[in-house]
DNA sequence: ATCGGCTCGCGCAA
DNA sequence: TGCGCGAAGCCGAT
């Protein structure tokens, strides 16, 4: 592995014990470079290699819809893992303690993590590496170019980020090793994870319903990906701001949980035999854009409210705080979907129904949720709520920084000024009509079911 | 149908 | 210090 990828969160020397991989964002056992450094180590010791795996009992709002995805997924992994002989322990309880109490009861030498720029993902790792006195490696196995190597600095748009990225992509999107069967046996049994028992246990909301229009897994996410880049990838530029089409890649709940590699989908992009401005549209997507997410989550405390925003906006939501709002909805209203307009309506609906709002919607909604809410600080809250509680994508840098474009300006430029959002960008339904059949939308959204 | 202005600030050229 | 240009737009003038 491009020893780049990974950085020491301490500095301690490895002297004996097996390796652990702290597996949380990606949780996949095939193309994974946190678990294929993990298993590079543990083969240079001649140690036995784990997977630890510390299960919240609630993380941010997720609820049953999304815990069932992630559970399912991770039994999937466990048995992939298992049969190469390295073990999957699922942990419960709080995930630092969990992960310290596991190293400190079988002499583990070594811990890999994964990584996330998320504020409580951080603290978790930083509480970690107070507590051992083992070597402490964080990969970067979600994005391409790992996230502090691509810049060392919140960058200000797409436009300066693209050059760092297009630099560095051809040292780091290479293809992956194959995790070999290890030779180095780890003596004790982990307990088989069953998914309808733990989500039995768990301290969860259990209203938003699971889904059964998209399968969880990494197999899953494989046979997505190959129907993407076969059936739709040539379309993809014309279709994909379409609502009322399939245009969509639909993997982003996959990349979530880290069931699908980014630079997996990146590989078979690059190579598929389809529409070359599609190809060009669906990478920058899938690399600068979900790769400025993190990088701004990282370097940004504030990326889940307006005090993450840029000055200018910062400026101009005070100069428009007071302005009048001709329509005002509370939270529950927003989230029965009951506001004057069919179009908003018809995005949350999709959302709460099917899990996941069509991207180009997510714009509008997250705008219109500025425009109707008093003030902006509640809309960034309200928005982050509802994202969280029905996206199966939700808690993802994606999110937090598509609401930070939509709402706070982040990553934009100041537009004309005009009430309640100054020069914040504005979308109108009007806009929407002359981009696509908004009746045709909202149709569709009726006849759905998760 | 098409176009320019709206408006900010980075990054680079000079 | 000046200049070009940027994640998805809007609106009014032509």
């Amino acid at each position: 592995m491009n020893l780049a990828r990974r950085r020491q969160l301490n500095s301690f020397d490895y002297s004996s014990g097996p390796v652990v991989y702290w597996m949380s964002r990606d949780q996949r056992f095939a193309d994974n470079w946190a678990l294929i450094y993990a298993q590079e180590l543990a083969l240079k010791n001649k140690v036995p290699l784990v997977i630890g795996f510390t299960l919240a009992p609630g993380f941010l709002g997720a609820t049953q819809r999304q815990y069932a995805f992630m559970l399912k997924g991770l039994s999937d992994v466990a048995s992939a893992s298992s049969q190469k002989n390295i073990p999957f322990f699922l942990l419960l309880g709080n995930p630092s303690e969990a992960i310290v109490k596991f190293i400190k009861k079988y002499k583990v030498g070594a811990l890999v993590c994964d990584f996330d720029p998320l504020r409580v993902k951080v603290a978790w790792k930083k509480a970690v590496a107070r507590s051992i006195d083992i070597p402490f490696y964080e990969v970067d196995a979600h994005n391409i170019v790992p996230c502090w190597i691509a810049s060392p600095k919140q960058e200000f748009g797409a436009y300066t980020l693209r050059p760092k990225i297009n630099r560095l992509v051809d040292q780091f999107l290479e293809d992956f090793p194959l995790v070999r069967k290890h030779p180095f046996s780890f003596d004790v049994k982990p307990t088989l994870i069953d998914v309808d028992q733990i989500l039995r246990t768990l301290d969860i909301d259990k209203s938003v319903a699971e889904l059964s229009w998209i399968k969880p897994g990494e197999m899953e996410a494989h046979k997505a990906l190959r129907d993407f880049a076969q059936e739709r990838l040539s379309d993809y530029n014309v279709k994909r701001n379409d609502p009322c089409l399939k245009g969509q890649s639909d993997l982003s709940p996959y990349l979530h949980f880290g069931q699908l590699s980014a630079q997996r989908v990146a590989l078979a992009v690059a190579r598929a035999k389809a529409n070359e401005n599609s190809k060009q549209a669906f990478l920058e997507e899938l690399i600068i854009r979900r790769e400025l997410a993190d990088n701004f989550c990282f370097y940004n405390l504030y990326y889940d409210s307006t005090k993450g925003a840029p000055a200018w906006v910062q400026k101009t939501l005070l100069e428009h705080r007071k302005d009048k709002r001709e329509y005002c909805y509370s939270l529950k209203e927003l989230e029965a979907a009951k506001t004057h307009d069919d179009l908003w309506n018809a995005a949350q609906s999709e959302m709460v129904a099917i899990g996941k709002m069509h991207g180009f919607m997510r714009m509008y909604w997250a705008k219109k949720i500025l425009e109707w809410t008093p003030v902006a600080d509640k809309a960034f809250a309200a928005a982050v709520y509802l994202n969280d509680k029905y996206e199966l994508d939700g808690r993802d840098p994606n999110g937090y920084a598509g609401i930070a474009w939509s709402i706070a300006g982040v990553h934009d430029r100041a537009w004309g000024e005009r009430a309640v959002f100054g020069k914040i960008r504005y979308m109108s339904y009007q806009g929407c009509k002359n981009k696509f059949d908004v009746d045709k939308y909202i149709e569709k959204v009726r006849k759905m079911k998760g």
